[in-house]
DNA sequence: CCGCATCCGTCTCGATACTG
DNA sequence: CAGTATCGAGACGGATGCGG
């Protein structure tokens, strides 16, 4: 079995999963898609668990290794992660105090998916540029006909 | 090699890559993983996405398959993914005129990584909310006692 | 060193009403 | 049928300053 096949087994079965789930699915709190893909599709959600993939990091690693991310933002996404079992905070009561950010077995577990899209992202990125080129390009002279003209 | 040992060398190839981009992503517009994440994070994408991998479909199926939403947003997601060249979208001059979205090829290959981290929601989906039900337990008596008190 | 609170601009999303 | 136009609420994200 080729792998082009085993990628689209994988679709077929979540389009059957889907499916059995269109009617039951009210509560979009209890839709799992959303639960993560709310979470991966945050700013820097992403770049951390990279980031804590190499390893436990401490706060001002972190903050290194993401330069323009704010310490607003870094807390308020470590806390995501943090309660969503992704990462743990241990807090080290030293002097100053340091704390260490380190992926879950869950964490670990969300690489493996999160690579491949990241790596379907990459190779893929061409493309996408090209086809914004090629669409920005067929639409931008129609703007000026349509509103103020 | 065990699936497991796959992950990793994805993921370690990942970081590897992560690593060397470091210091020359400047232009956040240059960014494969904003471009693709973005798209995937928009909160409708993903599931018309899911409708198109069964076959192409018009307007007013996929306003069906999706009841909660806005043709607003339903025009605007569409055209989204349109312009990143990953659904056509054709214009058959009948009358009333019809209109009908399928995957591009481009489009077809992103179900594949796509499947492969939707799986992993629903199966870490419970994991996820028994994690936030833990987290907000023990957060939620400690509010009381910082800010007011 | 680590994090919280506040203010404030920007963008997302939804509701509604109108067009060809 | 398949959109577009406009408005407004709310979430998101950045800058700054304080606190343990």
């Amino acid at each position: 079995m080729t792998k082009a096949h085993q990628g689209n087994l994988v679709t077929a079965e979540l389009l059957a999963r889907f499916w059995a789930w269109k009617g039951q699915e009210v509560d979009p709190a209890a839709c799992p898609v959303r639960d993560v893909l709310d979470r991966v599709g945050e700013k820097w959600t992403t770049l951390l668990l990279i980031l804590l993939a190499e390893g436990p990091k401490r706060f001002s690693e972190l903050q290194r290794g993401v330069p323009d991310i704010s310490k607003r933002m870094l807390t308020q996404s470590l806390r995501n992660l943090e309660r969503d079992g992704l990462i743990t905070r241990t807090v080290f009561p030293t002097k100053p105090p340091s704390v260490e950010y380190a992926l879950t077995e869950m964490g670990q577990s969300v690489m493996t998916p999160l690579a491949h899209l990241l790596n379907w992202a990459e190779t893929h990125h061409q493309g996408i540029r090209d086809a914004r080129a090629r669409f920005d390009q067929a639409q931008e002279p129609q703007r000026n006909l349509i509103p103020y003209a």
